[in-house]
DNA sequence: CTCGTTTGGCTAACGCTGTTAGCCAAGACG
DNA sequence: CGTCTTGGCTAACAGCGTTAGCCAAACGAG
């Protein structure tokens, strides 16, 4: 393992623990037994590391929704992971997209479970995404009453989908 | 206009000039002609001003939806509205409610146009909160392709909605 | 074996952030 | 007339990302 993935493991884990803010150079470092600025020795500032947590945050997501055979179960296991990662989620969907840093294949990895179920339609799985990702998004953020009932939102929302089916641009 | 309404103006401006990191006490200061320490004699610290910026820009929100009659209508506010304020409809939706600071009816009046289009239906406007929240979040954070065909994706979301109709709880 | 280069640490420092403590002048008021 | 409140001020602190510059150890070539 490489002092660079090491660096990216422990803010992986910083991340996971206390947030976004927790994650700083100077405690980077200090996990390691190192100074700050010798992660620059390994690392170009922290907007790599952000990126490089950025695509991990992409394939584990992707991960997660790659077994999901239906519509149903994929809305499920994406509200499902994104709860239980919600410093991931975020940095994987708050953040722009660096796709300049990005590996080749990672998005679109990411997005292959949603476009699967939608049987193709590039115009239906964006929707979805973005479905999926609202109700989640608005979860995490504790902008819902509480005592909202979501799992009632989610159901209905996904029904409308079923109901809608796949849109003009499917051709397989 | 007391000093704290002032300091709230100037932080607004701030906000829709350079985005939230060009919100700083001492730019605000610098603006009012007066040292940054002094800002905390009329306002409790940055949340404060945060909150404030919520909730001003959750009113502003709630007024451009205000007129819409239908929801093909009030999906096209909520975009135009969104794209064209992104850094107030990002302080509104991004940041965690901050409800005890928050006037009261703030709340019920950004939720109210979402609900008279849902035919009063709690967790249809929610789902379709969840909706346009999520296509507009990500489209500001340039997380779709470049050149993805959104109108598209907004016309085939709410024809989906449309066809969905009311959920089950809806009374009257 | 030895010399030069690269690797990966270090300290000191800069400019920025939000925030606090403490001082002081002007205005309001009994 | 004196006291209290209001709203400024300066100095300072801890933390942030980052840069510059130094240096020892490891490595590779002749």
């Amino acid at each position: 393992m490489t002092r660079r993935e090491e660096i990216v493991d422990v803010a992986e884990r910083l991340l996971e623990r206390g947030g976004p803010e927790a994650v700083t150079m100077r405690r980077l470092a200090d996990e390691l037994g190192i100074q700050a600025p010798s992660l620059y020795k390994h690392v170009a500032g922290k907007p790599e590391i952000e990126a490089a947590l950025q695509q991990r945050a992409l394939q584990r997501l992707a991960a997660a929704l790659e077994a999901a055979p239906d519509l149903p179960s994929l809305a499920a296991a994406y509200r499902r992971w994104a709860l239980r990662h919600p410093r991931l989620y975020e940095i994987a969907t708050r953040l722009p997209l660096a796709r300049e840093r990005l590996a080749p294949g990672v998005e679109a990895a990411a997005a292959a479970p949603l476009l699967r179920v939608t049987g193709g339609d590039l115009t239906a799985a964006r929707a979805l995404w973005g479905l999926a990702h609202g109700l989640v998004d608005l979860e995490l953020a504790g902008r819902f009453p509480p005592g909202a009932d979501l799992d009632a939102v989610w159901t209905h929302a996904m029904a409308a989908r079923v109901a809608a089916g796949p849109g003009p641009g499917v051709t397989g």
